[in-house]
DNA sequence: CTAACATTTCGATAAATATCGAAACATTTC
DNA sequence: GAAATGTTTCGATATTTATCGAAATGTTAG
């Protein structure tokens, strides 16, 4: 069980933020039920989205703290971290 | 207990997207723990906004079923729809 | 009905941001 | 090391949107 102590009105904000828009919501939902997303191209093919946004969107999901980006080579591992999923969630429920 | 149906994807980011912004996120905080709000004056002197500014923010939580707005002559009730909050983390949680 | 108060609408402005093409940057494989 | 493949950075653009002041609208009380 992943240790979640609780997120800063920051560290809110900026997952908050980063759900904002629907396409990067929709990468994320992608990467939460790895279908096949271990390349950005992947993403690339399925969302109507160029390289460069695809790229774009993955930063702001990685520096949001929703996504582990693990490169190896030419491949990535992206993953959804579910201790910060779990902690935004437990944010919000505490309103 | 609320019968909370689950959000279609619009109703979904429609509050993702009401919650993105800082001062919007306070207000909803402050009118779910409601403590004196009953007007928008309330708000206004605690939040450092405008009145028109305050208005705009109630109407974009209201659009997104957050918010119960009912106004009796020149006082408002102004309360979090529970309803709504909990199908939309129910809705994250089903990711 | 008029004065006082509270909220919304309107119009404008400034800031944020989603998006892309092209160029630069890795990394692997031949 | 060159070609191929995949990703990021850069610069530009267009859209969205948060914000406000001022005017309009509504509501209560004298």
């Amino acid at each position: 069980m992943a240790r979640s102590r609780s997120l800063t009105d920051e560290q809110m904000q900026a997952i908050a933020r980063a759900l904002a828009d629907p396409r990067r919501f929709a990468i994320l939902q992608q990467i939460a039920s790895h279908t096949e997303c271990t390349q950005c191209s992947a993403l690339h093919e399925q969302q109507i989205l160029s390289p460069a946004t695809i790229s774009h969107h993955l930063k702001e999901l990685a520096e949001a703290g929703l996504i582990d980006v693990r490169r190896e080579g030419r491949t990535a591992a992206l993953s959804l971290r579910r201790e910060t999923w779990n902690a935004y969630l437990a944010g919000l429920a505490r309103i």
